[in-house]
DNA sequence: GTGGTCTAGACCACC
DNA sequence: GTGGTCTAGACCACG
């Protein structure tokens, strides 16, 4: 599991956090039932609050992806796959009709932006 | 020109009020040298605090889409179409690079990416 | 006596009229005892309000550059040209001081800053 | 860090704050990565409002002078110093220029602009 | 009438 | 604790 946070991005820390866990998940990275670091080794491992990690574990749980196992720590539950599936689906639904949006309120012809998205696809390279 | 504020959807109210004096410029609503409402008149328009309006207007001012004409108010300035265009082909951009991540760590195909997208260009509709 | 005047760069208009005035005096394109052009007059060439220039004058006429005429205007006194000269050797100490601290703040050198001067003097055109 | 405020020599007060903020940084006295004053710390050293602070501040981001660190405040960026140097000496060109043509308006041969500047120079102390 | 600045104070999210 | 947004209202210079 690889972790890149950036202080400075607008995107609330814990926010990166759960979305990189929610990643990992949805690449295999971590399966079902593997726990996640604790929260006192993710911050100090990420330089950040414990209280902002532990706020995205919170989120986490709230989502269903983790599940405390008392004395143990945080695991991902069984269904963490599947939801990383339909939740994300969904956000990124919302996501591209955003861009939709504004490609459209900008003037952006359909093959202008199809001509966008085909070259970021192409370019774009992840790392997990 | 048509203002249309929602005070809470996430997005800063100046933030919008700004967003759409460019989409107007964008797209020919507001023409260069043509005077934006006055602060007072779009701040009571909108029920908003003139002050709320008049940090959008320094922001425009600012990125060089407005400027002050003393005594009269702000008029769109001569740069402002062709930085409409810069500008935002560039925030544009950025905004579908970070969909295009999201798309890949999500595990999504480039079939299933285009699907997506071809439907909500198809089915989103812009009010100008 | 040629004006121009830009609505949009900080500077308030009557003070704009003023100076150039107060130039046309120091450069002998105005000579003591001419008549100014009336207010009504200026402002129509300017494409300024009346008040405007109005205000430019009645400045002028307070800094001992200009004095009425009942009846028929606003001529240039005896005393302009060597006020003329006094008054604006006082504003250049003043601009040049602040452009001393300034260039003194940001770090820069004896040497540098002579340079910088040196070549925008020997650049500089001045149209009257 | 030594601030001083005049809240009444023409110049706005958040618009002294952004100054001497950008002078700390073009002279050593604020380092890449350094901390600025919170802004309700600055607020009350200075007795001036919160939002003036916050103003500047935020001109100061928008500049690329400052980032926020979620949570822990304002921070001066890597690029502050190089764009200190660029922005200032643009800045600094274009009073030159300004006080260049003044002095040939005003009919000063280059021997006495020089001489003027020259006794200013070594006449001013900065204080940092 | 126009915009610009400043103050005062409230509320919010985040760490 | 941090900054960010918004409101309300005052005062100013300018046209």
């Amino acid at each position: 599991m690889f972790f890149e946070i950036n202080p400075s991005n607008g995107v609330a820390i814990f926010e990166q956090i759960a979305r990189q866990v929610k990643y990992a998940v949805a690449n295999g990275a971590l399966r079902a039932g593997e726990l996640v670091p604790s929260v006192r080794e993710l911050a100090t491992r990420l330089a950040v609050n414990p209280n902002t990690v532990a706020r995205a574990y919170r989120d986490l749980q709230a989502d269903g992806f983790l599940e405390a196992m008392r004395g143990e720590g945080l695991r991902v539950t069984k269904q963490a796959i599947e939801r990383s599936g339909k939740h994300r689906t969904k956000l990124l639904h919302e996501r591209i009709r955003q861009v939709v949006v504004e490609a459209k309120q900008s003037g952006l012809t359909e093959d202008e932006f199809y001509a966008l998205v085909d070259q970021l696809w192409k370019k774009e390279q992840i790392e997990v």
